[in-house]
DNA sequence: AATGGCATTAACAATTTGATAATACATTTA
DNA sequence: TAAATGTATTATCAAATTGTTAATGCCATT
């Protein structure tokens, strides 16, 4: 289910939108200031914010800004929302980074159809990509990256990595990681899978993937 | 057959839900507080609680933020329901941790089909997990939680501790342990359980397994 | 043809696990 | 009570599993 973070200083404008997007099953969570959404932003990590103009403090083109550089929201959808008084070319100009805007007064039927065209649009995309906050995945362009840093991984590693992330906490069996990634026609020796992982290991600097003896490998944070 | 918890201080709620959900097969249990709730959640653990958010003493919302800290209640379905004059924003939020609400007044047919589309939704990653209260088995992490602490098991230990909590109270024959763990071709002496139970037991730190002298194991808490 | 990166394997080290035997303990039976 | 039976405990060793490093072969690029 898709995730959504409302900003806005008026609570009426959070009330309507919470309630036609949760009557769409969407989950949402709200805020109503630009610093306190850059922090939810972090810890709910959703795929669609609608950030308000003008706020008290932050602006919601500074939020844009600053989560833009985050690479956990290179990709984050956000709209925002325009009253019109505000000065509407920065925002049409879009090259805050905005993938859609709206003006007031809002009509929750015209909102919604925008949220999910743009979900429609990017619903295959997404799916490519792994969030984790700290490490984020790109299947579309064999990235990885962690803390602001690029890793460069080599095919196999990727792919490894990718399933394991797939679903952190399970426990992947080596027959199921060979079948994954090797197909059931090809066979590798034994030590094959150890070796990638030990790659992982050393280029990520990081204790992500745990080993359970006897049974096979999990990614946990 | 599903466990289902309800709790509402209005009795005449109670007995219409229970009337509709045991229509259905489900097991019900009834609470008309919220801390009777907790309560019976507790000893009952079951796979959804029906929670109204304005009850006498714990609202509803308090029962759930109570529940969610405790690692047997991390994936529990939660449904709240609310009347019109609650404060609907905060349970709408779900960001208390809730699957899904319901406003009243309550229509049976809408929440049976909320009930069931929820457990539809999770009954496949139900399988992999035994949770008897303290003690949390998962299947898919190969991971034992006992009282907010992760045991770690070797993999044999983990297969004996599993097969015999699958079935709490039965009792497990040697023959049976045998020929379920290590299978009907692999033959081991006598003493190899004795010593994986008793490795079990030491981790755990907890005496929930018993001994059936000439016959057998069984796991009771 | 030379280079460089990648996937795989080989060889060995390090570690963990599992099974057994020996012994101690407990309970039942004669 | 002594013997018999069954289980608990412990230490020990063998076996299985994984980690590590280096070497090999392959492919694409230059």
């Amino acid at each position: 289910m898709k995730k959504v973070l409302i900003a806005d200083d008026e609570q009426d404008i959070l009330d309507i939108l919470q309630f036609n997007l949760e009557a769409e099953g969407f989950t949402v969570e709200t805020a109503n200031n630009g610093v306190l959404a850059i922090e939810k932003a972090k810890s709910f990590l959703p795929d669609l914010i609608i950030l308000d103009v003008m706020m008290p403090g932050k602006t919601g083109i500074e939020v844009c800004s600053a989560l833009r550089l985050l690479p956990a929201f290179k990709s984050t959808l956000i709209i925002f929302l325009t009253a019109m008084s505000d000065d509407i070319a920065e925002v049409k100009g879009l090259e805050i980074g905005a993938d859609d805007y709206l003006k007031k007064p809002i009509r929750p039927k015209v909102l919604m159809s925008k949220v999910n065209s743009l979900f429609r649009r990017v619903s295959k995309e997404v799916d490519h990509n792994i969030n984790l906050g700290e490490l984020i995945i790109n299947r579309e362009n064999f990235s990885v990256h962690y803390k602001n840093e690029d890793i460069s991984l080599a095919r196999k590693e990727f792919e490894l990595l990718s399933l394991l992330a797939s679903k952190p906490s399970k426990v992947f069996l080596r027959n199921e990681i060979l079948n994954q990634i090797w197909g059931t026609e090809v066979i590798v020796g034994d030590r094959t899978i150890d070796v990638h992982i030990r790659k992982i290991r050393q280029k990520l600097n990081l204790d992500c993937i745990k080993t359970v003896k006897g049974v096979g490998y999990k990614f946990e944070l």
